[in-house]
DNA sequence: CCGCTGACAGGAA
DNA sequence: TTTCCTGCCAGCG
């Protein structure tokens, strides 16, 4: 977990467009560590504030921080109890994006 | 060196 | 659909 990493993951997500999601998975994929996805999360949780991290959840379509449902409905995402609905058709991949 | 843990992933049951 | 299990890697007793 050095710095750079941190800073890779903290870019991408800066990518996401509102009201769009991406997995934890795609981000690591997309800065070259596709086995690195732990680490994505840990990089999250000390994220600065412009940073979107609760446009990021597990390749599943679940939120692992269920606080972000307030504020991906604001953006006019559906959620229903923790789970993304039309997961499918939000989801962004930064790796068509880069 | 060993075992546990974590904003995870993916496939099997 | 949900639960379980294995694979991952870094950090901390």
């Amino acid at each position: 977990m050095n710095e750079i990493f941190k800073k890779q993951t903290w870019e991408i997500t800066k990518m996401i467009p509102k009201g769009r999601v991406t997995s934890y998975g795609a981000i690591a994929k997309a800065i070259g560590f596709p086995n690195h996805s732990r680490h994505v999360g840990k990089a999250m949780g000390g994220c600065p504030e412009d940073v979107p991290a609760h446009r990021v959840i597990s390749s599943s379509g679940i939120l692992s921080v269920p606080e972000f449902q307030i504020k991906l409905e604001n953006e006019g995402v559906e959620i229903e109890n923790l789970r993304i609905k039309n997961f499918k058709n939000i989801f962004w991949n930064p790796l068509e994006e880069i």
